[in-house]
DNA sequence: ACCGCATATGCGAATAGATGCATATGCAGC
DNA sequence: GCTGCATATGCATCTATTCGCATATGCGGT
């Protein structure tokens, strides 16, 4: 695996695996960082790691350091393959894959960091 | 590998090599014999006939025996992930992943199929 | 320098997918 | 039953992906 731009076979690559799914479809709303997709997903830090290096070697995310924090986005979320697909999802099975279940967790998470943990909170509010 | 409803992912697993897409784009204006697709996709029968088994495998073909040939056909044709995949797809690719250039052929062996082996030609039309 | 939190990497085993080459099977006509 | 055409399968090899477990690295605070 190498790569970096997103092509199209690339894309259908990421789609492969529900859980990765599930973080582009987070990720649409904006960036996040590993801890709380680890906690929206309620998985653990070292599968989400896996899954973002992956994701990032098929060209469809980027990251960036913030202090501690590793804040990742997609890596172009006007990229109408994508864009129109993740749409179709939604359309589609939007319950049945938990996109709408994670968007709500989406929020209830991002407040509850803006709380007990201002600085990471702040990281992908940058 | 086992399968045999549509699954999202599963859809997705056969959208990951390009020479798939080309058979699912094909397929869906109608069903087509291994022979033709063989010649469409200038390819040969031994590839063609694998990527046709795991399309089967992931529930996303089915095929029917009309004589010695043996008609291909998209399981489930109304799929709406599909179709708005394919749709997709078409639209921001068209070209680039021979889609359109395909279709075109896909009229021209089949005339001369209707002319030169009516047999096959009746099979598909079935 | 040390500690704790956040994140990443390494490794070994398991499974899945792709590829090339050879060969088998199913069907129709003779 | 033999032949030819259309299609499928088997096998060996290779690369890709997944998984679990252990451990390493980066950063900020003390």
């Amino acid at each position: 695996m190498h790569m970096q731009r997103m092509e199209i076979v690339q894309v259908y690559k990421c789609f492969c695996d529900v859980q990765r799914l599930r973080i582009l479809n987070l990720l649409k709303d904006g960036p996040l960082c590993v801890c709380h997709l680890v906690e929206i997903l309620d998985s653990d830090q070292v599968k989400i790691s896996k899954q973002l290096r992956y994701m990032k070697e098929l060209g469809m995310v980027e990251d960036e350091r913030v202090a501690q924090w590793k804040v990742y986005r997609l890596a172009d979320a006007t990229n109408p393959l994508l864009q129109k697909n993740l749409k179709c999802l939604q359309d589609c099975y939007g319950e049945s894959i938990e996109f709408n279940k994670d968007i709500r967790k989406r929020s209830a998470v991002t407040a509850r960091m803006q709380r007990e943990n201002a600085a990471c909170a702040q990281a992908i509010s940058a």
